[in-house]
DNA sequence: TTTCGTTATTTCCGTAAGGAAATAACGCCA
DNA sequence: TGGCGTTATTTCCTTACGGAAATAACGAAA
């Protein structure tokens, strides 16, 4: 009868638009890890296009940008995660705990 | 700086794999209401091909079916939602209330 | 044995999403 | 002023998803 499980999804909207998902997240500590979209985009396996159209909307809808992003000079360039960045990926990160002793708890309940 | 909200997707698995969710368990209710897979589906504005499919994986990973199907005879058929699937839209039904309580509460925690 | 309306199943097609890759833009530095 | 490596942007293509629709199967009832 058993093997039943909860299974849940968790973001933050901004204006009622995708903000920040699981991805998204990652991709921004791997930015801040690479210092380099495209390095970052390499670790997620994800394409730079993807990465790139992530980061840009998560910008765009953010009151101050998370991340901050240079084109040429020295190295080429690179992309630094801003205070308002790290502020982002703690928030998230706190709902996600939350919501996984939400969730444990659903589930011991479903095992009654 | 507001209109941040917290957007969230609740779903139960079974062997690891989909099993039930708003959609399938709404599909069960217009099975129930109808009698019938194309007048559900035609209630839920979803193609046949797909209200057939939903119903025949949640059949197939429960233990008892759901629904019982009839093909041919009286009226040509028809389908009827089992007592066993009458267990499985009340425990889809419990999670999402315990899942709104948690999610406003964590909505408000934003919002601080 | 014919009719009927449903379930069951297959085939075909359009569309959308995303990846790969090519190319431009950029500004520091040697 | 040319080279470099990154960000920025566009173009093209493939693939997966799902819908629409055609068709078969079915069994009770007249």
């Amino acid at each position: 009868m058993q093997d039943i499980t909860i299974g849940s999804k968790f973001w933050i909207e901004k204006n009622g638009q995708f903000f920040l998902g699981k991805g998204r997240v990652e991709l921004l500590k791997a930015v801040r890890e690479t210092g380099s979209i495209s390095a970052a985009a390499k670790i997620m396996n994800m394409s730079y296009k993807k990465a790139w159209e992530s980061i840009d909307t998560m910008n765009a809808l953010a009151d101050q940008p998370l991340v901050e992003r240079k084109t040429g000079g020295k190295g080429g360039g690179g992309t630094v995660v801003t205070e308002e960045g790290e502020k982002a990926i703690q928030l998230y990160e706190e709902l996600i705990q939350n919501s996984t002793v939400f969730v444990e708890s659903e589930t011991e309940m479903l095992a009654q």
